[in-house]
DNA sequence: TTAAGCTGACCGAACGTTCGGTTGCTCCAC
DNA sequence: GTGGAGCAACCGAACGTTCGGTCAGCTTAA
């Protein structure tokens, strides 16, 4: 009867935990001890798996970088009309923030205080470049408009999507689609009424 | 010839020295000994002026929500169609962001670490209900569309609003007016090009 | 028997805060 | 006009506490 056997950890598990408690209260304000607590195991038996904090800071941060930049190689972010690149992309964005939840608050969180946190910091803003890229492309061939700056418009875009993970609770009552469709419907098409049901046509890919 | 006096400071001068080093490196990242460098004077000097490290957070996260609720109860926020002071309110948050932006982006950090924070975090909530409370107006005279719940239009319109805090440095090329039309564009009419220009023609209030 | 997994005790450094004392400006009796 | 009392502003040094991290030794599964 084996009712509590050790929890047995490994770098990838303690991550995830130590996630979960860096978005609660902030990395810097999170101490090994408080992370000890959360996995059930000693403070020291930590470094048997990782080789400290910035470690698991690390792994963390990569966990969300990795999976928002495969977002740009897949098929449907690279092939097709821009404008339906960028839909696509912004719904796998809300997609993965709401599977990673933890790990993309942690890296909006992230200010450059370290050398773990300024690498991430340019990887992201490599993937905002990205994004103002297909945007700019979209507005070239007349699917979006013109008069927002496509740098602009990407960080407001992709604000959006990102802040989600701010208030998005995983027990919540919203679902993951209808929390895409919104963010992709206000992004693309407004919050005002449409008089036109032209391009309300085309909101779901 | 008095080169060089005594900075002479007081709650208000600190509070301002402490926000933007809280903005660069996080409030739980910043030392005393860095807030004392920052100002020009020793540790222990800052003692002289407020209680401790977090009066000066106390005072910098009311200077951002005074500012905020203060919004509010302005003429034009609440008289008018309720599609007009939604806009409104978007545009005046968008000032108010630039204009204080250290404090801003201080205050969308708090974790609720502290009775300090939670506190903050529950006026940041009532402020965000209020404007949920306008869109759902907007909504029921058919200004704005309904298949968007209106809490979670708020959240993503402030979202998106609050967002530009991250990124938008003070020396920027981009004008505060140009960026709260951007801003105030993209929430109501969308990236999406429009075919009517029925609500187009309305975007600047 | 062995080695990975883990623990409690512990370390030096850095933290926020306090304290005794100094500096330099203001004001007023003379 | 001047000298010295008074005081807000400030400083260097130190406080107790907590931090991230280490270590010698115990436990447990194979």
């Amino acid at each position: 009867m084996a009712t509590s056997p050790r929890p047995r950890y490994d770098r990838q598990s303690l991550t995830t935990v130590a996630l979960d408690v860096f978005r609660q209260r902030g990395y810097d304000a999170t101490s090994m001890e408080q992370l000890a607590a959360a996995a059930g195991i000693s403070k020291a038996a930590i470094y048997h798996h990782v080789s400290g904090k910035e470690e698991l800071l690390d792994a963390g941060l990569s966990m969300a970088l990795d999976a928002l930049e495969a977002v740009l190689v897949e098929e449907r972010a690279t092939t097709g009309a821009p404008v339906d690149r960028v839909r696509y992309v912004m719904r796998r964005v809300v997609e993965l923030e709401v599977e990673l939840l933890a790990a993309v608050s942690v890296l909006l969180r992230a200010r450059g205080n370290s050398e773990v946190e300024r690498r991430a910091l340019e990887r992201r803003r490599r993937f905002d470049r990205a994004v103002a890229r297909m945007i700019a492309q979209a507005q070239g061939d007349g699917s979006l408009r013109r008069d927002i700056d496509p740098v602009i418009a990407a960080r407001l875009a992709i604000g959006t999507a990102t802040w989600l993970v701010e208030w998005y609770g995983t027990g919540g009552k919203l679902g993951v689609d209808a929390l895409a469709d919104a963010v992709v419907t206000m992004t693309f098409d407004g919050l005002a009424v449409r008089t036109s049901p032209t391009t309300a046509a085309r909101r779901k890919p």
